[in-house]
DNA sequence: TTGTAAGCGTTATCAG
DNA sequence: CTGATAACGCTTACAA
């Protein structure tokens, strides 16, 4: 391969005046850089980026992790940070953890070996490699969390606000004459599921509901939806709607309606959460929370680089706008609330 | 940060005794090897994998390119990507393209620049960066094509039999009695698309029906499959079945026949292709073909791995295995065939 | 079995 | 404006 040595002898200068027309091209004269330049051109030259990384101690890299590439909420998520990395000049070193604790920290350590400058995870766990990262470095640790937010962590996130968007679910639902309604949830020990079930629950109590409101768990895969849903069929047949943590459960729940025959939103309705692609093309389509999918990654590289530009002094929490989508899966229900003039 | 140097320091050995203890333990002695590791242990150390990388001249990456991540079709081939390149000791560094060559030439710069080891791009066109390297160094160039193949660029390629699996597409339909069927393709650029529609050519020829094949041209997205099938609804009624070119625009096509009232499959039946997750939760579930899309992701890190370890001589096409699926969006045509007994 | 020392290809400092 | 030179942290002959 050729280096920046040979350039310099093909050019006739030294080392020293070679870089620097490729780095600081100004403080070459005219010249000298225009035959420097004929010498790259002509040998094909390119930088060696481990070479220049290990003097420069940068690497123009992230590591991005995220619990399952193949989900649509998270791809978009990605595609955002991809986008908006790629915009500052770096580039994105993906991790598909599968939601497993080691895969998660065998990614944490390529940040300590400096394959990149800083990274980004999506899931809710803080791998304990960065963790003590962040004990050392403080807000100085280029660490920044995406999708959830646990304040405990004092680490920068960006996220929408998960008990709000919930609570204004339930409130539509029991705006439109719901009662019975059920939830599914994602996995227990993600924060995201624990402030949505903290909003929901406070809108079933407020409006005096809250011992009418089952809580189903899933794990977010259409999979865990179907069953969650036909599980909540069996024996009850009170509920009228359900509030499901993502679109995909919810989709596995509209498969479970049809399955045994029941109407959406007929006798059913059924809500989900982000507003993936499909939530419009699916059928019924689907009522659904819309997350700024593509924002939250973009924001959450925004905030990794205030922390590599040493733009930052405490962890800072973005909260996203989201926006309530109604569609056809949301019918009335069963009791018409009493007018609110 | 420490150093192996620190470490050396702390066990007091020699800086090139420490880095043996870490990558060959088995040539120092016991005792020395048990002092060092607790240096390593008590200061924290990581090897630097930018210092290490300048001197082996090897990453442990790999850059992988798709036209859109957040296609279901392409996110679970980089799950087999991610899965196989992880075990084999690789990181991937992911590349969304977005179907635009200039982003697709900036990745490939990445492996002149050294950022990794090789390169599997999944799209069909070849950045011109790595036509000239596949120029310079024929097949020991690290470069792989995935889910399409060219014969004539001479890159080695993880595939199905694109033209076979149309065809046998189109057979069934015409065993089952369609004779008008329209096809909506993929763009006319990729040879994907063209030997899918060699393929379907063929059948329709062989069956006799060349004629009342209509063709349309999709771009694989779910909107494209919806415009194009309405397109084809306007002023023809005789189409009795719609064999789209991905999953994707058959779900488009399939909300087609819902907002024109058309009933599928009882009027009109669709086929798609890949059989992403979804395929089997939309109504009717749809029929498909299967592609093994992590399986092809595995492939092309084995063939890159080939050509990385020096064991390959020539370009390698690795036809994978598909299956035609059956599901309710398939129906009886209104022509039953011929006896075949 | 261990130590010495020579790079890998840049960048950055300091003179000139 | 240009050149000499010293790192950056690691690996690996080669020597002891």
């Amino acid at each position: 391969m050729t280096t920046i040595r040979d350039v310099a002898a093909a050019a006739g200068v030294s080392r020293a005046t070679a870089a620097r027309v490729l780095a600081n091209p100004e403080m070459v004269a005219e010249a000298t850089r225009a035959r420097v330049m004929k010498s790259v051109e002509a040998l094909g030259y390119t930088r060696n980026s481990v070479a220049a990384s290990l003097r420069t101690t940068r690497t123009g890299r992230i590591i991005v992790t995220v619990p399952d590439i193949s989900n649509p909420f998270f791809s978009r998520v990605i595609r955002g940070v991809e986008e908006a990395a790629q915009k500052a000049g770096y580039a994105v070193l993906l991790g598909d953890t599968r939601n497993e604790r080691e895969r998660e920290e065998q990614y944490a350590e390529m940040l300590n070996r400096r394959e990149a400058d800083g990274m980004i995870f999506l899931g809710h766990r803080l791998p304990t490699v960065l963790a003590r990262l962040l004990e050392r470095d403080g807000v100085r640790a280029p660490i920044v969390n995406g999708c959830e937010f646990t304040p405990s962590l004092g680490v920068s996130s960006a996220h929408i606000d998960n008990a709000r968007a919930a609570c204004q679910v339930m409130q539509t639902l029991y705006d439109m004459g719901h009662r019975d309604i059920a939830l599914i949830t994602g996995p227990e020990e993600s924060p995201l599921t624990r402030d949505r079930l903290t909003g929901a629950c406070k809108a079933a109590e407020d409006n005096g509901y809250g011992q009418a409101l089952v809580v189903q768990t899933g794990d977010f895969s259409i999979e865990s939806g179907r069953r969650a849903a036909l599980e909540l069929l069996v024996g009850d047949r009170r509920t009228t709607a359900i509030f499901c943590f993502s679109d995909e459960m919810a989709i596995g729940a509209l498969t479970a309606l049809r399955e045994t025959g029941i109407a959406c939103p007929g006798t059913i309705s059924i809500v989900g959460f982000d507003d993936i692609q499909m939530a419009r093309y699916v059928e019924p389509p689907l009522a659904t929370v819309r997350q700024p999918m593509a924002e939250i990654g973009r924001k959450t590289v925004e905030l990794l680089l205030d922390i590599l530009h040493r733009r930052q002094t405490s962890p800072v929490s973005a909260t996203l706008p989201h926006e309530f989508v109604a569609r056809r899966s949301l019918g009335r229900g069963p009791h018409p609330p009493a007018s609110k003039t």
